[in-house]
DNA sequence: AACCAGGACGTGA
DNA sequence: TCACGTCATGGT
């Protein structure tokens, strides 16, 4: 079985075992946003968030405050801001780094998130997102990657959950799981592997943000702990 | 009570 | 280039 099929095996086994995502959450910036609110901000089905600048900045900061960290804890961080009025550009400007990572004091490493932050919304007034957007993907990626804190994979959640741009997003679990099911072996850079997809792969947004988000939520359940994927049953799905 | 979480950066070799 | 240390709260 070649890549593409296998690839898509994957996909497909892991959309029926669990169903659409939902990705990016978005449950701060839109309160009319009925879906957003029912389910902690997933909105499963709905490929039309977000819709606002203020929402794309959340899903920004999310994406910066998630780095190494549960979401749980970084959504807490996320609140907070909001919960201060500190959630738009603007205010985020106007805010001393020391205030903002008092107030993102619970996603964890908040000296440093609150300069990443500080970083990314000094961009992103030079960028606004209707600039950035202008832009090739690789052009996009690129200024992303020049902005001191964010790295391979927040700039892809960024270019993929915040902007709809198909970047495919590689994470830990994506790793993990790839290795397990033997598509990948461990020397395998980012790039390469980000690669693999985006040219196994249609350039379908919405297949991105959900092979994702699938990873994510299939990795929680098996690949927390190491030995990894012990409890996992895909290698009996996927093979042959 | 270790261990891990939807990483990124700085350093030295 | 690359392995390694650092950053830090909160849940299991």
């Amino acid at each position: 079985m070649n890549l593409r099929s296998e690839l898509h095996r994957l996909y497909n086994t892991l959309i029926k075992e669990y169903g659409p995502q939902g990705w990016w959450p978005v449950f701060l910036a839109d309160t009319e946003n009925e879906l957003a609110d029912l389910r902690d901000g997933y909105h499963p089905g709905s490929y039309d968030i977000p819709k606002t600048d203020t929402q794309r900045l959340e899903v920004s900061i999310g994406a910066i405050l998630t780095q190494n960290t549960s979401w749980k804890n970084a959504a807490t961080a996320l609140a907070s801001i909001h919960d201060h009025g500190l959630l738009s550009i603007d205010k985020l400007k106007k805010t001393s780094i020391d205030k903002i990572a008092l107030v993102i004091k619970s996603a964890g490493y908040y000296n440093q998130k609150a300069r990443y932050l500080k970083n990314f919304i000094e961009f992103i007034s030079d960028y606004p997102f209707e600039k950035l957007n202008r832009l090739t993907l690789g052009d996009a990626r690129r200024v992303l990657l020049s902005v001191k804190g964010i790295g391979p994979e927040t700039a892809d959640c960024v270019l993929l959950y915040a902007l709809k741009k198909p970047s495919f997003v590689v994470d830990a679990y994506t790793i993990r799981i790839l290795e397990k099911v033997g598509i990948i072996s461990r020397s395998m850079t980012y790039h390469q592997i980000q690669t693999l997809f985006e040219s196994n792969l249609d350039r379908n947004v919405i297949v991105y943000q959900e092979f994702h988000a699938l990873f994510v939520t299939h990795g929680k359940c098996h690949y927390q702990r190491k030995p990894y994927g012990e409890s996992d049953w895909l290698l009996r799905h996927i093979k042959k």
